[in-house]
DNA sequence: TTGTAGGCGTTATCAA
DNA sequence: TTGATAACGCCTACAA
């Protein structure tokens, strides 16, 4: 490894000389900065982060810390996050907990002791105290369905009035036995303020269905299984089998949704003249799918921006108050729906 | 920020002694560990990792350094290769190029220079001699279609005979009239031996028409344009209402084919009746989309397993010549061949 | 315009 | 069994 002070001593010059050069510091004479300049381009120079983020404490990086990079939506997420904070000069250093609580506390302790100047972190087994412990000060957002907390920024995601408008959408083309991909029934009245994701999806279809004098009943919530293709592909096809009398599926998420069109489609079900099918989310394959998909889109690039853009403002200084931001989202009418 | 130096002065010992408990150095006496646990516990202490990565010289992390992650086989690569080094006691940090020369020896650098103990690297425009260069002796595996050298374990994919496997299944079932996505036509005898990764499939393709006793024809080959699913909607589509006769497509990628199987239905082209698809890659979206995609099918744990395998051996010191790797892979059979 | 020097938080050697 | 102490490579007052 080549260090300043090997610069310095071919140079003939001061190791701090050399950190001076490479600073674009504007006291060097041009001679001077461009022996140094030669030198280290001859030696093949390359700055140890560690060294200088143990100094200066500063990174110039992010650390995107989510879930899994296992499906699509996370996918679009980190892409979208790691091109923005490029175009405003940050690195992403992306990380995986893996919905293991331990690698998340041993993530974020990394993290936050180096590493990068802030976090975009996507809870999933640690609660807010426990964040904020491991956190400890570090300029964070979270992407979080819930609002908790008024510690931090969070991305927040509007998922009752997403899934409430792709149910009304289903209705309003004449639906009137729609399905639900994926959870167990529960009343209205004891889930409609709840701050859980699911929830919210749930609260957010059946409020659709009453405002249509429709009364929600249990048949028409498939059980609790994953949120990707295979589970709904595997639920939907039992659906059929058993002789479930439904004319629509709406889906908690695309990747879901496109399991759920795979799942019809292994039944012969035709989509959108036998059943129409909706998702959440906007993830890119749903453009491309068989029936292409309608779906509630969010807008990864704002997305990306606003979260981006929330966490340089922390770690620039920011201390306005945390406060809840929420990405562009709008329905997209494809194929899957009649 | 809590350090060391904050516990050892509130449990009333010295800094080299919470270093010590915190490595679990068994020299020091219980009551000692015990009291600094619990000051450690209380302050929230999390280590430094520039500090100890400057000091040690070990970062107990591998860096993946991809073009991007916006297609689904970077990020099943992605995903795979986090997943095992996980279980390998190694963090994964991700990084992407975004196929621009600066960005890549940029972030080589970086990486070279610290934050992680050797890389896995997917190279766009940087060639050997400059990768070196940046690398600078840094334990690598490079993931590149080309072996154009014998500096860094490569992880190889087998184009040429890949591509030659699905074109074969696809005669073997009756097909006489197959496109390729994409690539212009060129002479078998210009490219069988190109370290190229498309030519290589090129290539691949022509020799099984040839072992078939068919001539490769330049109407066979649609413009060469980007491997993702809208530019091969756009391209296919066009096809067909130019009125090509053909019976079959071979991909280049998965991703490809998978806009290939959307245009055709755009156009009313029935698959696999009327034509048949084969992909190349084994990603998971070719599961379920409808129809599946027949593929040649990486084993992306396989590969990952390889690849973290051969950089930890070199991280640990093995200095056995540089060698080419190639993960498992297999004919993947679905419907969208006949 | 350039050099000196101290310290960022840790590890590891050596001495006590 | 524990404590001093000297690096690791870089940054930045301050001095020259």
């Amino acid at each position: 490894m080549v260090t300043m002070r090997d610069i310095a001593r071919e140079a003939g010059v001061s190791q701090a000389t050399v950190s001076y050069v490479l600073h674009n510091d504007p006291s060097i004479s041009k001679p001077t900065r461009d022996k140094v300049l030669r030198v280290a381009q001859r030696l093949n120079y390359s700055i140890n982060v560690s060294a200088r983020t143990l100094r200066s404490g500063r990174t110039n990086a992010i650390g995107l810390v989510l879930q899994d990079l296992h499906n699509p939506y996370s996918t679009q997420v980190a892409d979208a996050i790691s091109v923005y904070a490029r175009r405003r000069g940050y690195q992403t250093i992306i990380q995986q907990t893996f919905y293991e609580g331990d690698a998340e506390a041993e993530i974020l302790q990394h993290i936050v002791s180096s590493m990068c100047d802030g976090v975009i972190f996507s809870p999933s087994k640690l609660n807010v105290r426990e964040i904020m412990a491991q956190l400890n000060g570090k300029p964070s957002v979270l992407l979080s369905p819930v609002c908790e907390n008024h510690s931090y920024d969070t991305m927040l995601v509007a998922c009752e009035q997403g899934i409430f408008t792709t149910t009304s959408y289903l209705l309003s083309r004449g639906c009137r036995r729609p399905l639900f991909y994926c959870s167990r029934y529960a009343d209205f009245d004891d889930i409609r303020d709840s701050a859980d994701s699911k929830w919210q999806r749930v609260a957010g279809f059946q409020r659709a269905l009453l405002r249509n004098g429709i009364t929600p009943e249990p048949w028409q919530f498939l059980p609790e299984r994953h949120w990707n293709r295979r589970s709904a592909r595997e639920t939907i096809v039992e659906a059929v089998r058993t002789g479930l009398d439904f004319d629509s599926v709406v889906c908690i998420n695309d990747e879901s949704a496109i399991g759920v069109l795979r799942g019809l489609a292994d039944c012969g079900v035709r989509v959108p003249q036998d059943v129409s099918v909706v998702g959440f989310d906007g993830i890119e394959e749903g453009e491309c799918c068989v029936p292409s998909l309608t779906t509630f889109a969010m807008d990864f690039d704002d997305f990306a921006r606003k979260a981006v853009d929330a966490l340089i403002d922390r770690i620039n200084g920011d201390d306005a108050a945390p406060h809840a931001i929420i990405a562009n989202s709008r329905l997209v009418v494809r194929e899957s729906t009649r």
